[in-house]
RNA sequence: GACCCUGUCGUCUAGCCUGGUCUAGGACAAGAGCUUUUCAAGCUCUCGACACGGGUUCAAAUCCCGUCAGGGUCACCA
């Protein structure tokens, strides 16, 4: 059976780098009907926060990863040990005083050639002369990463081992301490990493790094997983959208590519479009709600929910981000809406208390309030005026939304109601 | 510097294993136009790549070698 493990440092929120490396395990596991184990490594006492354990679990489930099972090394330590004197025993590691006279223990590392099978790379040859003899056991008592990581490895019986490609180093060490404890070897393989638009590595200062950036800036954990799926996988047919259940069909870790990719945001907000004009406006309004509520938009307790939902279904199919939605609709919930000066300047500098008088005694004399009412309102009267319709409705938007840009003329109307929209136009009367 | 990985449009990629169907396909971005209601949506079109140099072969993006370029790793961090 394959198991399979993603095995984060608690020593800061989960990176888009590690949430790609849990996706392809996950979907590994998923489409080999294996295991997927997840592992705090959490041996660095100092730099190890509580917090940030609770943050990469909310980020995993957020993507949608489920774990089968759950370990922290910081309560294996004992393992360590006694492995560390298995081959202390075996004459195979020494150990070796500081001058303040704690102890660590050494592996020796003898030299010839290793070979390392990866799923995804092929072969690859190390010479271990050119490694040098490495800590098993630091003075502190605590075992270094690679030590840890093959016992834990080996111990919660791993099949597979992907992971980022800054790893394809540890291996032939890791490779040495399977050996001399006598352990199977797993399967590698090793992920291209992601760079940042500047071609170097993905930093705070070429964007968002943690997974829960995006989640806050109103991306969807589908597009962020789709997206990061296309950074080192195709799903064949120049396919770009995919399900994470239709992946667990078609994936194969042999497809992944060797490549480093670099992230582009403009991709993700393409994608996380496509799945925003597809998704439930229920769902939608669930996430935006505490976004308008913080903005002093809605009362959490008594806000008008059908209304909400038609606001969201109007601007669902242009939103590249959930939280664009706060920004482009905001109109709808303040009084005093702020109009873009440059839209002033070219579509309301001139009169038009006469055409806007008209308008709005039109609209008053409607007797719904519907879309297409208002339309025919708007339609009979530039036709009775002799102009143009782009005349009046570039004017009207600006006057009524502070914008030139944004859903229907008309249905922002209806969705305004007559009082606003009065209010609003008549405002521009001389 | 040493070792390792990688090199197809600006970006993500298909094709490479099993050479010919590739005057290299798709997507994002960009540019142009359409949508006589904007665009941040939709539709259409355009721009744009096999890193370079040698081989092998009737034929190479595909196989081999070299060069160059980019990245990663060289901790008692993980």
């Amino acid at each position: 059976m394959v198991r399979v493990r993603f095995a984060p440092s608690p020593t800061g929120n989960l990176h888009i780098g590690g949430g790609r490396t849990a996706l392809f395990n996950w979907l590994f596991s998923q489409s080999q009907k294996g295991k997927f184990v997840l592992r705090i490594e959490d041996t660095d006492k100092e730099r190890s926060k509580k917090e940030f354990v609770d943050e990469i679990l909310f980020s995993l489930k957020w993507l949608g990863f489920n774990w089968d099972e759950l370990y922290y090394q910081s309560e294996r330590f004992d393992r360590y040990r006694a492995y560390a004197d298995k081959l202390l025993k075996a004459g195979l590691a020494y150990i070796e005083k500081s001058p303040d006279g704690r102890e660590a223990v050494i592996f020796k590392v003898e030299p010839r050639k290793i070979r390392v099978d990866d799923l995804i790379r092929g072969q690859i040859e190390f010479d271990s002369a050119l490694i040098k003899d490495q800590v098993l056991i630091k003075s502190d008592g605590t075992p270094t990463y690679n030590f840890a990581c093959v016992i834990d490895d080996a111990e919660m019986d791993i099949t597979h081992i992907i992971r980022g490609d800054d790893h394809i180093s540890n291996t032939p060490k890791q490779m040495l301490f399977y050996e001399a404890l006598g352990f199977p070897i797993p399967g590698f393989a090793h992920l291209p990493l992601i760079m940042g638009m500047d071609g170097g590595r993905l930093s705070k200062r070429t964007g968002a790094t943690a997974i829960s950036d995006y989640r806050k800036m109103g991306y969807l954990p589908q597009a962020l997983v789709n997206y990061l799926l296309l950074l080192s996988w195709a799903p064949g047919e120049n396919r770009e959208i995919i399900s994470l259940g239709e992946a667990v069909k078609l994936f194969d870790i042999k497809d992944v590519n060797r490549t480093a990719a670099t992230f582009d945001l403009k991709k993700l907000d393409w994608l996380n479009n496509q799945y925003l004009k597809n998704a439930d406006p229920e769902a939608l309004a669930d996430e935006l709600l505490p976004l308008l509520v913080q903005k002093g938009y809605i009362r959490e307790d008594g806000y008008d929910r059908a209304y909400l939902l038609g606001l969201i279904k109007l601007f669902q199919p242009r939103l590249s981000r959930l939280n664009d939605f706060a920004e482009w609709a905001d109109f709808f919930f303040v009084e005093e809406i702020h109009i873009d000066p440059a839209a002033q300047e070219k579509f309301l500098s001139g009169d038009l208390s006469r055409e806007f008088g008209l308008f709005v005694s039109r609209l008053e004399g409607l007797s719904g309030f519907s879309v297409e009412g208002i339309e025919k309102c708007f339609r009979d009267l530039v036709a009775e005026l002799g102009i143009t319709s782009k005349t009046l409705i570039h004017p009207l938007r600006v006057a009524l939304t502070g914008k030139t840009i944004g859903p229907g003329l008309f249905e922002l109307i209806h969705y305004l109601g007559l009082e606003r929209t009065k209010r609003r136009l008549l405002k521009w009367a001389k």
